[in-house]
DNA sequence: GGTGTAGTTTTACATTTGTAGTTGAGGGCG
DNA sequence: CGCCCTCAACTACAAATGTAAAACTACACC
């Protein structure tokens, strides 16, 4: 799956709301200068044709929903940015991450806590 | 900064081999069916016009380089997608990661080190 | 029943990307 | 001296993307 940047917006509108009109994912879409009517149309309608959502009519307008879950994209994409950008090592994609300024300590904690978790599940249940 | 595909093999390329000549670059790609050398000279010359690597003339040919380092893409990949996917969430790519079968064992357990390092760096020098 | 109006569909166009052929110039070789 | 070879440079073109105006269409309201 391969979704650009606009893509990925719009679908990010799409998880958050489970589904939304034309007019809804422009009015959630935080863009500025704001995107015309039309445009987030066209968005959506390539965005159906690659069978990344769906619609269904409800009462003259067109109501979108996601067909692909933000965990399958999500997975789909950091896979991709592990193999592309980091020779397939996720360790290498997290050293990255806590060198970033966007890892407060707060972060960290939740981070060190997901990683206990998983450790701890994998060794009961390999 | 914003590499396409093909853009990230090339930099990936050059990081790895720190430069190289157009040939060189077409080589190290490991793409089926494999480009033709105008296709990497034409890929080259544009990230040059965005600023993303430079060149100097040997003996008739250019040798391209990085102009961004590996860390600085990396990072900034990384801040995009936790922004644009994770909500600003650096753990929520992390529980992502968590779950992909690229984690394995080994893998688990080099993240969880660099976590705690991390953390005790923190501790010490906030 | 004509006329807005809201919403969808169509058409349009610039930019970026992916890909590669063609051209042109400098240097080596016969 | 003329030909060929190797590169860089230019040109080309299709697909995807970003953006939006214009056209069409069904509905409601006067």
């Amino acid at each position: 799956m391969k979704l650009s940047g606009r893509q990925l917006a719009v679908m990010r509108v799409l998880w958050e709301l489970g589904e939304a009109t034309v007019a809804e994912v422009q009015d959630c879409l935080d863009i500025d200068p704001p995107l015309a009517y039309s445009t987030v149309a066209t968005v959506l309608s390539r965005m159906e044709r690659k069978g990344l959502i769906g619609h269904h009519a409800v009462d003259r307008q067109y109501v979108y929903h996601p067909l692909v879950s933000k965990d399958a994209a999500g997975q789909s994409i950091i896979g991709d940015l592990v193999d592309r950008v980091f020779g397939g090592s996720p360790a290498e994609l997290v050293n990255h991450l806590l060198d970033s300024d966007q890892v407060d300590k707060r972060e960290l904690e939740r981070i060190k806590r997901l990683v206990n978790e998983h450790a701890a599940k994998k060794g009961r249940k390999p």
